[in-house]
DNA sequence: AAATCCATTCTTGTATACAAAAAATTTGAC
DNA sequence: GTCAAATTTTTTGTATACAAGAATGGATTT
């Protein structure tokens, strides 16, 4: 399942959207992107296609492509979302996981408590990212995994800013090993609501998650 | 916002996947469409690119898109995703929706019934999603919303055959007021339950319907 | 001086031409 | 006659040329 060389362009412009070389509101130039990428402007489209229709950017007919970072509002709902699906996740995996899996994840979990004591916030993140990526995969149901794996690439540069709050990471750690122990003991519904908990933004993650964005609303 | 002429032949060809013209398999031919549509390859391209994002076909590079309709398994799946998020968008109107969305609510199943009765299977077909989306909206969260539109969108094809089932229709139309029922009583609990009962039977009925065309099929 | 209208220019959307890769067919050897 | 290799053909992927709509700027008028 080889890729073409558009899905590779689409990438390397999400990229220089997380990564603030184009900011909300920005006007994405196809001939200045075809420059860059050394290819014509055809290739360029069919990335920005891509990128139009994972609501990355928002296409004005005639006018271009804009960059489209979701608003407070918008984010907080994309959060909600992303919690109903992992308890979903949660509450089918615990009667449906393998006990091979169970120790994957905990062997995953262990692993985010190694990169938490060594300050490690990349180590944590990657881990963590592991983490919920192999629940989904317990649940079964491989559509159900896509989905939330979609989501989870689309809010991951939001969830990232989260770990810059004092003590979340090790916080974090330690909703796992309830998570896993909700799932250990077959009990679905508990594992859902906790993974729910895990998830939605409320109280200081709330504020901190806004003030992160100020700046980026400007 | 109707954007372009690629958006209006996406959707046509998907009206020609969903009638038969196009079958599970089917290569489609880029000049062979472009002469259907009386344009050139480019917008044709640009329409199966959406389709592709879609997942309603496949793209095998330097082969070509072909039909990919999904086999028994992954509809379950999608039919299971379907139920769950249903269930959340009852929970959570429970909590949220307004006397007025109740009261069309209401109206709409009326309308179901209307049809049932009158034995009008396009008709109740019809009112039953509009009574679900109408459901969606009042989740207060415009993403869920939006994401449940997109499987609803996709499942359309097959939900519909499941209305064939004898007394299929009535019963959907009492689940309905017992959905509306528990919204009403604010029990967001029971209203996600029933909802996702609602679903996963449409995907059921529809899966032994499927199963016994099987034979006919090969 | 401000506003409006027209022309120029810039950008997207579409068509066509070209290149590369895969499928199909033909030709040749055993 | 069959299998294989090579050539032809078909089809996708990319580049470029062209057309149409939108923005911009200047000139003219009030």
């Amino acid at each position: 399942m080889e890729r073409k060389r558009a899905d590779l362009i689409a990438d390397a412009i999400e990229e220089l959207i997380f990564d603030g070389t184009f900011e909300d509101g920005d006007r994405l130039d196809e001939v200045q992107l075809a420059e860059r990428f050394s290819v014509s402007r055809t290739p360029i489209r069919e990335a920005l296609q891509r990128l139009i229709l994972s609501g990355l950017v928002e296409q004005i007919p005639r006018r271009g492509v804009f960059v489209r970072q979701p608003g407070p509002v918008e984010l907080i709902e994309m959060f909600e979302v992303m919690a109903e699906l992992e308890a979903i996740c949660g509450r089918l995996a615990a009667s449906r996981i393998s006990d091979k899996a169970l120790a994957d994840l905990r062997a995953i979990n262990d692993r985010c408590r190694t990169a938490t004591e060594a300050q490690d916030a990349d180590g944590n993140y990657h881990q963590n990212d592991i983490f919920h990526a192999t629940l989904y995969a317990q649940t079964g149901n491989a559509f159900l995994e896509q989905e939330c794996l979609r989501l989870q690439r689309r809010l991951r540069p939001f969830r990232r800013l989260q770990l810059r709050w004092r003590g979340r990471m090790a916080q974090s750690v330690a909703e796992h090993d309830a998570i896993l122990a909700a799932i250990e003991s077959g009990d679905g519904a508990q594992a859902g609501n906790l993974l729910r908990q895990h998830v939605t933004v409320q109280g200081e993650k709330f504020h901190r998650l806004m003030s992160s964005l100020k700046p980026a609303a400007e």
